[in-house]
DNA sequence: ACGACGATGTTAGAACCAATAACATCGGTA
DNA sequence: TACCGATGTTATTGGTTCTAACATCGTCGT
């Protein structure tokens, strides 16, 4: 229907979904401004009217990403009681099936966008991520998210969840030949972190 | 004293070392084969002669990488009864140690080079490192490091500090404004993971 | 209506990189 | 000693990022 218009219309939201598929495909260290040109159909000096450089676009691509994340957790979180252990395991869960699902996003968002303090918008949209899961830890202890206590221990889960999905998406898991229950791995790691040490 | 020469000697381990320094400085991803042929003195054709393109030479690094990671494990958990809490817990302080003070590498190691299971040097000498947690956890329980279950507590413990590794190294724990004990924080995931649930 | 102008796109090109081919040099061995 | 294979170099091709100069469009003031 659409001929081929000299303006494209929505040409930034083009390019993130562009380079978004691209990156999910070869790797964020394997996209080129000229292939996501390409797919958005559009000549390879067009995205620097958005974007200064291709950091910026994968920077764009890695928040987005980062959102869908924090959305999926808090749908997680929410399908049980506030604060209860199967909430916390549940936004674990839904932290390891964002990475397995999206591992290319996954590892551009976490660990290969030049150092996320670069970027106040990654870092503030970070730390809503994390966020998700002190909020629970808050209403099961009765304290603040910024009590240091329920830091530490929104450390330990983060670090498990964010540890098994590395391993998982660059294939440590099966490459080292290990039996794995996700669900039941996730559930005994939470038991364990939750509890009163 | 020695004057240049047209042939190098042992080039292939100078571009090993060349590229070894580079990644450290720059990530891996920034590594050029011009910097590395640059640094080991040679022209920008000569690396090909020993490594069949790029991803051969950063093979050849993690390869190394992994060799030193796994004594600096050994050395760790020697320093302590077999089979012991100390002897695991020194294991993954040192699995981190590593990590944080070779970050390019260690990215490289594990999450950047084309799934190890394509090199099987590479294959082989993560399942070794791995091996020298099994080992301990096998001699603790009296099992085989082949034994499911040992496989799987040595996955939560690898778990635990791969991710911890990574959210250091990608500056997470300080940007989420976390306070950290790392020895405290090591000692007590290993802690919680040795026990009978 | 309509025309100017800013926003948004294109084409051309400079500087860089990976990888290969053809050529040069060295050193060990018959 | 003279050859020849191993190890380097130079030159070239095709691809990359990013910028500059130019082209087109649509919207807003008169």
């Amino acid at each position: 229907m659409k001929k081929a218009r000299y303006h494209h219309g929505d040409l930034r939201a083009a390019l993130i979904e562009a380079a978004r598929l691209l990156v999910e495909q070869n790797g964020a260290e394997r996209l080129t401004m000229s292939d996501a040109s390409r797919a958005a159909g559009v000549s390879t000096a067009a995205p620097y009217r958005y974007f200064h450089d291709k950091d910026a676009l994968l920077d764009a691509v890695a928040l987005e990403g980062l959102e869908r994340q924090r959305q999926a957790m808090l749908q997680a979180g929410a399908a049980h009681p506030l604060g209860s252990e199967a909430a916390v395991s549940a936004i674990g869960h839904a932290y390891i099936d964002f990475a397995t699902a999206e591992r290319g996003v996954f590892k551009l968002m976490f660990s290969q966008t030049r150092t996320h303090g670069r970027s106040p918008e990654l870092l503030q949209k970070g730390k809503e991520t994390f966020g998700v899961l002190l909020s629970q830890l808050a209403h099961r202890e009765g304290g603040s998210p910024n009590d240091p206590p329920i830091r530490t221990r929104g450390l330990r889960l983060w670090t498990f969840v964010h540890g098994l999905s590395f391993l998982l998406i660059d294939d440590k898991v099966s490459a080292m030949e290990i039996p794995l229950d996700l669900s039941e791995m996730v559930a005994d790691a939470t038991r364990r972190f939750l509890q009163d040490s």
